[in-house]
DNA sequence: CTGAAAGCGCTAACAT
DNA sequence: ATGTTAGCGCTTTCAG
């Protein structure tokens, strides 16, 4: 393996000369250069960045902490649409992304700042933690410039993108009382989810704003489970049958309870109005297909990448972004019927 | 940031020694181990990587060379799935992932080895580059151990692994004779895939083992586009309305496929079968859900990880890995109406 | 414009 | 059982 060692062996010129020759600096004369770089072609000279970064003290690596990695997070691909965002991004620059694999037995047996300061990573994007996550808090105390995904948290050396949760919501629910209907209930995520605190408030706004009066009864979590949500609206649609539309707070739980209608005998949108959240894939191509609050994953991954990056180049200051949302309205809403 | 050195003058003993202590070398006396892991602790040390990497000429890092990292190969998560198998396995042991982005506009000023070098990945893993790619010539000739999904080449340093996809798409061909059809066409990829080639085979011996004469004008290429696999159905369907059964080579060109019947106001499965290949999400939740051929995209990823692993640490003999399809009837296929 | 020398943090002979 | 020394490949003062 060739190291610029060599290169000024067979240039005749120092290591200084080399290094500076191809790292484009001025003050070295143009024939030097040319002559060395001819010969690190020659020689098929790559840097080795592991030495670079040694020195420089920087490794031109994004670390990724992702929990939604794993078979669970197959159907609805939100990680997977916000990975293609960060590498659109990301490769357009000279920077590499590591993923820190927190699957594993071992996940826990090292520290957040741990595992960033071993890579000696630059930054880290985080997707999918929950607010009771330990690595949550390190990361605010850390140094280390980091971009949360959907968690609006702040300071110096944190930033955040995220979409207009509460508006996104109000839509959503603002549309159901054009139809016409006036008992919403919802089916929400986890209480470990800031978006489901924001999309709680959006219930809320909405209904409130419309006059209607508000039935905490109505309001459940589904813990963006499929099955649970399909349990939670089962016994939600049996206690009040008087609920003639239901809002969710993610396409897969939308999808449970549209199972759960079909087996109350319930027709949707005929006789239960559904609104899902995300426009994941299946969205549109499910029977009857989801109408719901639409995020673009993949522009969040992207802005994801472009803040930190921007955040590690510059340090700009205003370190968040809020994306929004789009109702899309498909079939599985329509005009209450009486 | 804590170095071994600042631990070595702490608790009064050489570098050396603390290196050793920290590493689990036998040879160094229990209790000062237990003092320097206790300092190390205090002082919150975390090691270098990059300095360890460098003097041990391996970084522990698996390079990722992976097409399908852009928002074309959302609707098929095949990418995903893979990435999900890989992280998997990854995450068990004390390797990390890093993903090149080639998706740029920069992608391919940079060779291969080039990349694999700069980095200092100690392995790569490449899935879905096609067999026209300069990078696949670079990657047999190098030195650099290399798993392939689903291209068949192996040496000293490649291995692969892929489905068994003669058997795969024999399974649907005979599926469909078994239903009494005949006249049965295909859409394949392009001829740039080695599964395509695989897949025409299969096709190929499904369709002579049952003696029934081989029509190549039968056989079309959907490059694997949904878009494209329409307009070629629309064509063959159009220009052969004998045709009652089509075999698609993946997933995505069976929805193709059903549009375009639809189009010519062809019911499926009553007046056309169609078998689709993958298996992705979408396959069960379209109506009519898709008869196709499943293979474990998670497991694919996993045992490439394994298998890179195993090449880097023990350097076993077969590289290869062919793992099984299932054939899952749902509703795309029926018998034949006369 | 170029070179000598130091050092990034770590490991690995080779003593002792 | 522990320390000394050298060196991984690179960048970066500081001199000249």
């Amino acid at each position: 393996m060739t190291t610029i060692k060599d290169i000024a062996k067979a240039a005749g010129v120092s290591v200084t000369t080399v290094s500076r020759a191809l790292n484009g600096y001025s003050d070295v004369n143009e024939k030097t250069r040319q002559k060395i770089i001819e010969i690190s072609k020659e020689l098929k000279y790559s840097p080795n960045t592991l030495a670079r970064s040694l020195v420089m003290n920087k490794s031109k690596t994004i670390g990724l902490l992702i929990s939604g990695l794993n078979r669970g997070s197959i159907k609805d691909n939100f990680t997977f649409e916000v990975l293609v965002g960060l590498n659109q991004y990301v490769g357009e620059t000279d920077y590499d992304l590591v993923i820190f694999s927190t699957t594993s037995s071992k996940q826990r047996e090292k520290t957040y700042s741990e595992l960033c300061r071993e890579r000696r990573v630059d930054g880290v994007i985080i997707s999918g933690i929950r607010t009771d996550d330990p690595y949550l808090r390190e990361v605010v105390d850390s140094e280390i410039p980091c971009v949360l995904i959907d968690i609006p948290i702040q300071s110096d050396s944190v930033g955040y993108v995220t979409t207009d949760n509460v508006q996104g919501v109000k839509k959503g629910v603002q549309h159901l009382i054009e139809l016409g209907h006036r008992n919403i209930a919802m089916v929400n995520g986890h209480e470990y989810a800031f978006v489901s605190r924001q999309r709680l408030e959006g219930y809320y706004q909405a209904i409130e704003g419309a006059g209607i009066p508000i039935n905490p009864k109505w309001v459940t979590n589904g813990d963006f489970e499929e099955k649970k949500a399909e349990e939670q609206a089962l016994e939600l649609l049996s206690t009040y049958p008087e609920i003639s539309a239901i809002l969710c707070a993610s396409d897969l739980m939308a999808m449970g309870v549209i199972k759960a209608a079909k087996q109350l005998g319930k027709k949707v949108p005929e006789e239960l109005s559904i609104v899902g959240y995300d426009d994941i894939i299946l969205a549109e191509h499910i029977t009857p297909a989801l109408t719901t609050i639409a995020q673009d994953k993949v522009q969040m991954g992207f802005e994801a990448a472009k803040l930190l990056i921007n955040m590690l180049e510059n340090d700009n200051e205003p370190h968040t972004i809020t994306l929004p949302t789009e109702l899309k309205i498909r079939e599985t809403t329509s005009t209450l019927r009486k």
